[in-house]
Parts: C-alpha cells; sequence; structure tokens
DNA sequence: TGCATAATGTAGCCATGGCTACAAAAAGGT
DNA sequence: ACCTTTTTGTAGCCATGGCTACATTATGCA
C-alpha cells in the first residue's frame, strides 16, 4: 500500500460530503442534462400542435434559436428514442409516449415557474430561469413545490 | 410569397411566447449549461484545496464521478481559460480568477439549497438538486432568494 | 405549365465531455 | 536499491449538439 489518500492522512478541516455521495450528485445532475434537450423539444413540438396544429422543423428551429439542420438531427434522434414520428415534408407528431413526456414537462415548467414568482422572482426572469431549472428539479421537490404554493 | 408560416394563417388557439423571446430563452439556458462543467471544476477544487490543502487529479475525478482521463481534459481546459494552473505530478490550483469564481458558485450554491428547504425540500433531496440547478439561477433570482429567506 | 423561393433534408466540420487502453513517472515497502 | 502500485498523463474512440454548405422537394404565383 502507498501513496496514501490525503482523507486518511489528516481529518478535513473543511466538511465535505463523503466522495461517493457527492459523485451520485453529480452523476444524476449530468443524467437530468442528457434528457434536457428531448424535453424541450418534446414540450415545444406539442405546444405547436396544440396551438396551431402544424409542428415543422423549421419553426421548431427558430423557436429554439438553433438552424434548421441542428433542429432536423434532433428530431431524428427523437424518433429513434420512440417519442416522435415524421414523414418527409409533412411535420412532426408525438408518440404516445411522446405525449405524455410532453405533459409532466408542461406541468414541472409551470409549478417552477409559479414558485420562482412566489418567492419573488420577477416574472420575466422567472420564465428565462425556468428553461433551464425545470430539468433540474426532482419529483419529490416538485411535491414540496406545489405543498408550499398551496400554503 | 409561398408557405406562408401557419402563424401567419391562423390565430393560435392556445397563448405561445413570441419566436424571438423563447429562442432567446434557450439560448440562455444553453449557454449557461456550457459554463456548468467548469464551475463544477472550480468549486470542487476550491473546496479541496481548502479541507484539505491539495486537489489531486484523481481525487478530483472520483469526487465527480468520472474517470480520472476525463477529469484531466477537463482540468486542460480550465487552464486554457484562465482558471487554474498546474505543474506535471504537482496538483491543481486555482487562479485568482478562478478563485473568484469558485466563490461566487459557492456562495449561489449554498442560497439555492436553502430557498430549496425554506420551501420544504427535504435537505438531502435539495442538496442533490442544487447541483443542477444552481447552474441556470439568475443573479436577479438570487437577490430574490436571499429577500425571501431574510423574511 | 413552369419557375423562383421557401422548406426540408444530407454531409461534413468542430468542441465538449464521456470512455478505455496504454505509457510514463512518483512513492512506498522490503 | 529495487520492484510494485498508484497516480498521472496521452491517444484515440463515441455520442451529442452546435454550425455551414449543398442538394432536393414542395409550393405558390405568373
Amino acid at each position: 500500500m502507498m501513496m496514501k489518500k490525503q482523507s486518511e492522512l489528516d481529518p478535513p478541516a473543511v466538511e465535505l460530503p463523503a466522495e461517493a455521495e457527492q459523485a451520485e450528485r453529480f452523476e444524476k445532475a449530468r443524467s437530468a442534462q442528457a434528457g434536457a434537450v428531448l424535453e424541450d423539444y418534446v414540450e415545444l413540438i406539442d405546444d405547436l400542435l396544440t396551438s396551431g396544429g402544424e409542428a415543422r422543423p423549421t419553426d421548431i428551429a427558430r423557436r429554439l434559436g438553433v438552424s434548421h439542420a441542428t433542429a432536423i438531427k434532433s428530431i431524428a434522434r427523437l424518433k429513434r428514442e420512440g417519442l416522435a414520428t415524421s414523414k418527409l415534408y409533412r411535420g412532426v407528431f408525438l408518440t404516445a409516449e411522446g405525449q405524455a413526456l410532453a405533459a409532466r414537462v408542461r406541468a414541472r415548467h409551470r409549478l417552477v415557474v409559479d414558485l420562482l414568482i412566489a418567492v419573488g422572482v420577477p416574472p420575466h426572469c422567472a420564465e428565462l430561469d425556468a428553461e433551464g431549472i425545470e430539468h433540474h428539479v426532482s419529483d419529490v421537490a416538485l411535491a414540496a413545490f406545489s405543498r408550499f404554493l398551496m400554503r
């Protein structure tokens, strides 16, 4: 045995979380991030279908602020993952699974925005920040948000 | 003029944000995400230096739950961006800029955790979720959090 | 009918952030 | 002093999600 780890040499002067627990936290955040793009697309497509009836790649790209090529690649991924369908030049549609995801994502989005506003964040800012935050809010936290808002 | 956009054909049945505004939101979330990894590394390195005195690539990798090769690549990026320094086999250190970033990140992290707890999220869950959320909380929202906690 | 234009799709490039596998250097124990 | 083990570093692969540039298909108008 050699090169003992620092943590075995002297007890830390400042409290740090256990190694494994901390790694778990970061892993969770990374996996949440991995699904974020899919969630954004699914939510937006559902919005477009609900509000206007059509979700075309170009519209999606404009709304997300990316090039149409990027949007098309991501839509291909949605199809691969069984969340959406599309035929050539016929727009994008959601599968049952995609619709279910969209519903969950939208509910979560609203809750996050409402909570931010409830604690004093200006509405416009709440909308801005929620876009990034929502993907990282667990069900347990969501339940707490809901309880807090009903108080 | 041909192939009119849907939005010009019929007024939407459901309210949707303006195109440009929505794109802006997503762009902001994406750029926040781009810096997230750097922030995590800087915060962790600062924690390790403060608590134990050493921030070695292997420790960093274990704490983040990634391979040491991944950690070393990210550390190289930190150096490229002027946030950290390191010499062969001598551990990692933060530049003044890196330390300033670490301080900001840590303060933000604490505020986010405290707010989550204040609205009823269980402490352990608050820690978990904060890891992903913190990178997307704007200064305006942080100020609101701070005000709320002092109520 | 035909043609210009918008929309769609394809190909190929780049950076990031994961990984494994291999190579080299430092540290400890004997 | 030597040998083993850890740590560190390098190389190369993959998927993602950006992009630009080019090709193709619909569409609407004249």
